[in-house]
DNA sequence: CGCCGAGTTGAACTGAATCAAGAAACGTGG
DNA sequence: CCACGTTTCTTGATTCAGTTCAACTCGGCG
């Protein structure tokens, strides 16, 4: 498998996202540095799965985690992809200390940062910035769950695919063809028909 | 039509989720009493419509709203249902200044808490507790679109009328049925046969 | 009284799921 | 580097959940 040259240190992202200055970054990170790490894990290893607790949130540093759900007919339905630069929250277990019920595998090769529960908190008190990254960070989140909660419940196979691909290319030619499927709520055997219509348009009006 | 006397007022929120006493909130919110303020509206008022830009967050005190867009075939499609304690934002438009694509619309003569943009940042800076309860309403946030994805992709019809009707029995009381309908993604029609069966198996049953 | 919005019911239709089979791509070990 | 098994993708035939369209009922309300 080839392999993706993409890494975003959490000091790259914390410097883009919160405009302070490295050593600030650095001092700060230092100073809590017990309350991360890194990790690396292995194409198909789970960082999480369902019945276990949730102490950390991940940050995708160099890979691709998904994180995803099985139903009770054992169908896989994925809630998020996360490459390089973006976080996965298992929230219900983290907050809650409930066992969770979903999985959160890696889909390549990963390194992956453990943010403690606290982690956030107690960055917050040492920066006004980054409370308000942490709250930025929030709220898009909720607006990307938003749309794809407007999507599911207006548009057609054919109209999620195709949005799908325009916004997450990347994620699209890194991943089988039958997650996206699972991702955009539709059978894999659908996705295919999708993708076959969409090109045989293109060709006519070529 | 029979009112509804639920009135849950911003102080007695704020002294239930934050655990501050009452003095120290009307002490706060006195302090920033510029940052926010109390309107009524009567049934199928409009907060705000496609075009508007969106200014505020808003609190319901009394009454009931719904957030919903149109689609291209004219379909309204409800994000969400507001009662009394609840939050309506428009992530989208008040962060961003684009005009909104959604409806805000009032279900009933509703009191509502108009709170600037900034209030949370400024409530924020006054006491700690405030910023946690604010991280707290967004995780929560989360986890509930989360979960209504979730259920989105996995659950019929018939299941997630099930559990709305569990969950929120009172907004099943409220409001129009057709509008559970579109809440949960389905046609009226589907839903009153969802309903007709789940009657005949219940009547089987005992 | 007559109108109107909400809900129900039936019949026909349809987008997508399912089932089944085969083809292509992939990775792993020899 | 090839051979073999496994996974992914495609294609066809069939089925099904839910939509659409249309007609009808019911209960309020001016």
């Amino acid at each position: 498998m080839q392999t993706i040259n993409l890494e975003i240190t959490l000091e790259d992202f914390l410097r883009d996202r919160t405009k302070l200055d490295q050593s600030t970054i650095t001092n700060a990170l230092t100073s809590i540095k017990d309350k991360y790490k890194e990790i690396t894990v292995k194409k198909g290893d789970f960082l999480l799965q369902p019945g276990e607790v949730c102490h950390h949130s991940f940050y995708v540093q160099k890979g691709l985690l998904r994180y995803y759900s099985v139903d009770s007919k054992g169908k896989e339905h994925i809630l998020n992809f996360a490459p390089e630069g973006w976080f996965v929250t298992d929230r219900d277990s983290m907050y809650y200390g409930q066992p969770t019920i979903y999985f959160t595998e890696a889909l390549e090769d990963s390194t992956i940062i453990l943010l403690d529960k606290d982690f956030f908190t107690i960055f917050s008190s040492t920066c006004q910035s980054f409370i308000e990254l942490n709250e930025r960070l929030l709220q898009n989140h909720i607006r990307h769950l938003q749309k794809r909660i407007t999507q599911l419940l207006s548009a057609t196979a054919e109209e999620r695919y195709v949005d799908f691909v325009r916004i997450y290319p990347n994620i699209m030619a890194r991943v089988p063809q039958w997650m996206v499927a699972s991702y955009l709520g539709i059978a894999p055997e659908s996705l295919s028909r999708v993708r076959k219509d969409l090109a045989n348009k293109w060709k006519k009006s070529n």
